[in-house]
RNA sequence: AACCCCGUGGUGUAAUUGGUAACACAACUGAUUUUGGUUCAGUCAUUCAAGGUUCGAGUCCUUGCGGGGUUGCCA
């Protein structure tokens, strides 16, 4: 049906090596890998790299080209079950597939132990004795070189021992570290004897209780990478200065293929947060209703939200890969977003804030007249609805103006508007309460307008509709940027700039009757306001629940604030 | 301050690898429009700075300036 998403002749430098390393020979196809941690849901910074990696195996796929998923889970103390089926539910909405090629990088405890005790036999790693406060005095600063710690040149036999038993639970967390033996006063911090092995007596989710000693990334990551024969290794700017690592163990170990690391940035969209420790905050903290609520940047956020997948690939890729550190407008999203919508999403007419307008010269009060509505103008295929009319309707409040100022086109006292697919009508007279709110408008027709001009004079703007007998209410969620910061993570607190206007419900909207069939999967355009799907999650045939995806541009509100 | 990385319109990416600075978003004009949507046309940078190499430099060299990353038994 829909083919792989790939981005075919686009290019970055990462796919210029991989080009190169193909034509020269060196590798005979690609494999990349995917490998999340699975200790969190996936985000938009993920489906950049999920875009990178599985694109690149999908771009290249005639030469046998793949890409794998990981779950890096060498951390038993915040890892769990949910987060893996989430992840693996996120890529698959995205379109991407890793066949069979599913791994964990606890799958090879038992090979990344052994080779653990290759490099202690080789007398490149040692069991070290201090604590954790103590290990950082030894390691000096950014300025000042390291010091050997005192248990530096145990023997290999005393080493091998005390690593047996620290498998074997003899000591508590914290008591004692593998840690490989390079340079303690080397200028790259990560190379001034890392650990490679600590203990944590937590439960695992995928081995349970075999162990208590886990690698580190630094030792668990490379080694995976080359178990799984992947080509190149691409991770984010921040591992940057690992790399001496990395390539120091693919150096000094038995391993059968040298993978590349390379690295590319980090996606940073402005009005957004990305840290996976904020994400957890805003949802521990009940600032939002969970992992897939619409407000957050998450990928299950976005789907409940009605982003369609391929408008994030589009987005991935018009931002591109360097190693630049810069930020991208959230714009670009949205644009992508409305472009995705307007080409599939369905029309349809919706009244958000409803006032009632009566039309005061039809012919006969309940006399019904069916109009031609267009369900997509983008489509042809989409073919015509039919939207009754009978003379008493609610449109809009804000179509709707006493006092309008100067360069405002709908309704207004004397003022005549176009019902979009049906007559023109002028405003007569003004009902109010007591306390002076309109609360009804009186109009009449003109029965010479019905698909055709009114002569001698011009109607300037058409306004959406929905017959008060046709219509069925809905609870309808508007959503905004979720921080009023361009930078939310430049900010102390993400609590200072979270936008507490980025949700607001409506409850007494008008939707023309035919969206009581509306099904999760189907995205909507409300005529003049925007993007629209049914909430997964809490809508049901007894209470209607919409999302707004996105608003539509506005040219008028920008137009009325200057 | 030590080490590493990066500097091309307002923003993000391109530039056949030394040969006319291109694309997208944003913004602003204007046209079209029964969605103030869509669409269409137009405006908006001599590539951080200064030197150098060259017939020719965004691309190569030097120095300076600016931004980012790094001092977890996280990944």
């Amino acid at each position: 049906m829909s083919e792989k998403p790939s981005n075919k002749n686009q290019s970055d430098f990462i796919r210029e090596i991989i080009k190169a390393d193909l034509s020269s020979g060196k590798h005979d196809s690609s494999i990349t890998r995917f490998p999340p941690e699975p200790n969190g849901y996936l985000h938009l910074g993920h489906a950049k790299s999920i875009c990178l990696n599985f694109g690149i195996a999908n771009e290249n796929e005639s030469t046998g080209a793949r890409c794998h998923l990981r779950f890096d889970d060498t951390n038993p103390s915040k890892e769990e079950t949910e987060y893996v089926e989430s992840i693996k539910k996120d890529i698959k909405w995205l379109g991407f597939d890793w066949g069979k090629h599913l791994y964990f990088a606890s799958d090879n405890f038992e090979q990344l132990y052994e080779w653990a005790v290759y490099l202690i036999n080789k007398n490149i790693a040692y069991v070290d004795d201090l604590n954790a406060d103590e290990i950082r005095e030894y390691r000096g600063s950014l300025t000042e070189p390291g010091k050997d710690s005192p248990h530096r040149n145990r023997s290999a036999d005393e080493n091998l021992k005390l690593f047996t038993q620290m498998r074997e639970g003899l000591f508590n967390d914290g008591d004692k570290v593998l840690r490989a033996k390079i340079d303690m006063s080397h200028p790259n911090i990560n190379m001034r004897d890392p650990v490679i092995y600590r203990i944590i007596k937590a439960h695992h989710h995928k081995t349970g209780d075999k162990w208590c000693i886990y690698p580190s990334y630094d030792f668990a990551h490379g080694q995976c990478d080359s178990i799984e024969s992947i080509t190149h290794s691409l991770c984010t700017l921040e591992f940057e200065q690992h790399r001496p690592l990395y390539e120091w163990f693919i150096d000094k170990l038995p391993v059968q293929t040298k993978p590349r690391q390379i690295e590319f940035s980090k996606l940073q969209p402005t009005y957004t947060l990305l840290s996976k420790r904020k994400l957890i905050e805003m949802v521990n903290d009940n600032y939002v209703d969970g992992w897939d609520d619409p407000r957050m940047s998450t990928l299950s956020g976005l789907r409940r939200r009605g982003f369609p997948p391929q408008s994030l690939i589009t987005f991935c890729k018009s931002v591109g890969i360097t190693k630049f550190t810069g930020v991208t407008d959230i714009a670009v999203l949205e644009h992508a977003v409305r472009e995705q919508l307007n080409k599939e999403a369905l029309r349809k007419m919706v009244v958000l804030d409803p006032i009632k307008l009566t039309i005061t010269n039809w012919p006969k009060k309940g006399q019904v007249e069916f109009m031609n509505a267009i369900n997509n103008p983008e489509d042809n295929e989409s073919g015509k609805r039919q939207i009754p009319l009978d003379g008493e309707v609610y449109i809009e409040r804000e179509d709707f103006m006493e006092n309008p100022p100067k360069k405002y086109h709908r309704l207004s006292p004397g003022n005549e508007v176009r019902l979009r697919y049906s007559y023109c009508i002028r405003c007569d007279e003004i009902i109010k309460d007591d306390d002076g709110n309109v609360i009804e408008l009186l109009c009449s027709y003109d029965p010479e307008t019905l698909g055709k001009n009114p002569e001698g004079r011009k109607v300037r703007a058409a306004i959406h509709w929905v017959s008060v007998s046709d219509s069925i209410g809905a609870e309808v969620r508007l959503y905004d940027r979720t921080f009023t910061a361009e930078d939310p993570s430049g900010v102390d607190d993400w609590r200072e700039c979270f936008n507490h206007e980025a949700l607001n419900v409506l409850t007494g909207c008008k939707l023309e009757s035919s969206l009581r069939d509306a099904s999760t999967d189907q995205r909507f355009q409300f005529e003049r306001k925007g993007y629209f799907c049914l909430d997964s999650k809490d809508s049901s045939k007894e209470k209607l629940v919409f999302n707004r995806t996105i608003a539509l541009r506005d040219t008028w509100a920008k137009i009325n604030k200057s």
